[in-house]
RNA sequence: GCGCCUCUAGCUCAAUUGGCAGAGCAUCGGACUCUUAAUCCGCAGGUUCCGGGUUCAAGUCCCGGGGGGCGUACCA
């Protein structure tokens, strides 16, 4: 690139002298527009940590003769008379830019750069007499004039409200923030890059479906004009993952958006990310394996241990993981010796003892599942995998091989939660009816949650399902797992809000009153 | 859904029993040639989330509404 595209002596900013504005920059947080040359595009030859990394050992007061065009935003600048310290931020981390009043274009304008402009530096990497390693620049430019007020260079953000609404600039004022949501997109990265290597097939399926089915949850409804038909959001890939194994594709996973019309918390979003993964010919132990071993691996790559801290607590999480069935864990924790063998209304009163609010349409297996949840689940730090569960609440699990009622099901329990569900697979049709036609009596019995009978599945395993192997696992939950973060919306880039009331931008408020209101774009058709 | 908590300047926070709404940072003006959240001097900045009520007087108390947080239920 040559010198003149991404350099040209800053024109001073000539604030505009509207008094509106100037009177607007000091209430409201705005700052009235500023008047520069805004380029095209700056050619960046260096990142700051890559500057930390290469020229950290420097003397103080060394010149290195070294020019590098760095960019980012201006967080901090202390002015010193002839000299302006300011701090770059980009997106690596920060460096200084040492800008002398005798050498730098238009020192004026660069001392008044407001904190959050965007800027371009070009200049030698130097370090200055009292250690710091600074670029001094010989060229710089406004790459973006901030019209906002950035927040308290020391305290950031700490409404979440406004973190969530605002993440663009939390993203920039909370380095856990950013650390956390960096990570999870490596973490998406080495996760397919780690399934590639072992011979697995990204896939994409439909995330509109006929029928909610896979999981059970209460589904997003919408509604297709042309086809005049509803459709829900899945709730679950697995059912057209399968349907890809009765295929021909032997091992595929998909990593995607699921959506669940359930409550809000820490630990769920209406709209998270799911891994799921099926695999011919494997069964559930070949699944643990996987599961120990992609997790180790990802806390390796993401924080050079299996061991963590989470929420203040030590967890190691190397493979092997603890494998325990659930009814053992059960007497384990609460010293209650159980079994889907045992009779019905006996089981219904343990449960109603432990505080279970018990259902007429509870079966034994239910009831244990129950008693597990309220008992045993939150108590296990693990990272466990809980084996065995009852058939009755396991509509897609094949029978377990040597033990009636159960189901050869395990979910991965880590720090007291859900980390995964998995099993070996149904393959048989007749079952499987069977299994959905339970479902729908538990749906007429009031479970808005039961799974959807789909009979294009069951035809697909007409043709033949061979033994597979399956897995899901929740993304966020993993990621919070390996950044320490204790809600999911630390990991979600826009975790669903509310939509905000009221004025939101001045700079829209200048629009004609009649188009601010409830025309918004895209609602005409 | 339900319960508890919370909302004050652009940001972070004060404001005693109900008694003149304040500070730091940012902004604006000024000083300063090695700062590290620079420092120093000065100016300006408010629908105390919204709407009612009680009171001589409401940021504060009461009622209703809204946003958010936490817990709980459902779930991953």
């Amino acid at each position: 690139m040559s010198e003149n595209e991404q350099s040209h002596e800053t024109a001073s900013p000539e604030a505009a002298a509207d008094e509106d504005a100037a009177d607007e920059g000091n209430s409201s947080g705005m700052i009235a527009p500023r008047d520069f040359d805004i380029p095209y595009r700056f050619e960046v030859t260096a990142k700051s940590n890559d500057l930390h990394a290469k020229y950290g050992d420097l003397e103080d007061g060394a010149e290195t003769g070294d020019i590098v065009s760095v960019a980012g935003r201006l967080m901090l600048k202390r002015g010193q008379g002839k000299i302006v310290f300011g701090v770059l931020q980009d997106g690596g981390g920060r460096v200084q830019i040492f800008a002398q009043a005798k050498t730098t274009p238009d020192f004026e304008g660069f001392s008044k750069l407001m904190l959050g402009d965007w800027i371009g530096v070009t200049g030698e990497v130097i370090k200055t007499r009292r250690g710091e390693l600074s670029i001094r620049p010989n060229e710089w430019t406004v790459l973006a004039a901030t019209r906002r007020a950035f927040p308290d260079k020391w305290h950031g953000i700490s409404d979440p409200d406004t973190r969530y609404r605002q993440r663009y600039v939390d993203m920039w004022v909370s380095e856990e923030s950013n650390a956390a949501l960096r990570n999870r997109s490596r973490i998406m990265s080495l996760t397919r890059r780690w399934l590639e290597d072992r011979e697995f097939m990204e896939v994409e399926t439909p995330i509109f479906h006929g029928i909610a089915s896979g999981a059970m949850a209460r589904p997003f409804t919408t509604h297709h004009n042309a086809l005049d038909m509803d459709l829900f959001l899945r709730i679950a890939p697995e059912l057209y993952l399968k349907r890809l194994t009765v295929g021909g594709f032997e091992k595929v996973f998909e990593i995607g958006r699921v959506f669940r019309n359930e409550g809000i918390s820490t630990r769920h979003n209406p709209e998270f990310t799911m891994l799921e993964l099926y695999w011919a010919y494997a069964d559930y132990n070949d699944v643990m394996e996987l599961v120990e071993q992609l997790v180790s691996y990802l806390a390796m790559e993401i924080l050079g241990t299996t061991t963590i801290t989470y929420d203040e607590r030590e967890l190691n999480l190397a493979a092997p993981w603890k494998r325990a069935t659930m009814t053992d864990l059960i007497a384990e924790h609460t010293g209650l010796e159980l079994s889907v063998d045992m009779d019905r209304d006996e089981l219904a009163a343990i449960a109603e003892e432990q505080g279970v609010d018990v259902k007429n349409h509870y079966g034994t297996g239910k009831l244990i599942l129950e008693i597990y949840e309220k008992t045993t689940e939150a108590q296990i730090w693990g990272p466990v995998f809980v084996t065995d569960y009852p058939k009755e609440v396991s509509p897609l699990s094949r029978d377990h091989r040597s033990e009636p009622g159960l189901t050869e099901r395990f979910e991965a329990i880590v720090a007291g939660r859900e980390l995964c569900n998995a099993f070996s697979e149904l393959t048989d049709p007749d079952e499987q009816l069977a299994r959905f036609q339970g479902q729908e009596a538990d749906r007429e019995a009031g479970d808005a949650e039961a799974m959807g009978m789909d009979l294009d599945y069951i035809r697909a395993l007409e043709y033949g399902l061979p033994p597979t192997g399956g897995l899901g696992i929740g993304m966020d939950r993993l990621v919070m797992l390996l950044t320490g973060s204790t809600t999911i919306r630390d990991v979600v880039l826009f975790p669903t809000l509310r939509p905000e009331q009221g004025d939101i931008s001045p700079v829209a408020s200048q629009l004609g009153a009649d188009d601010s209101g409830d025309t918004a774009p895209g609602s005409q058709t």
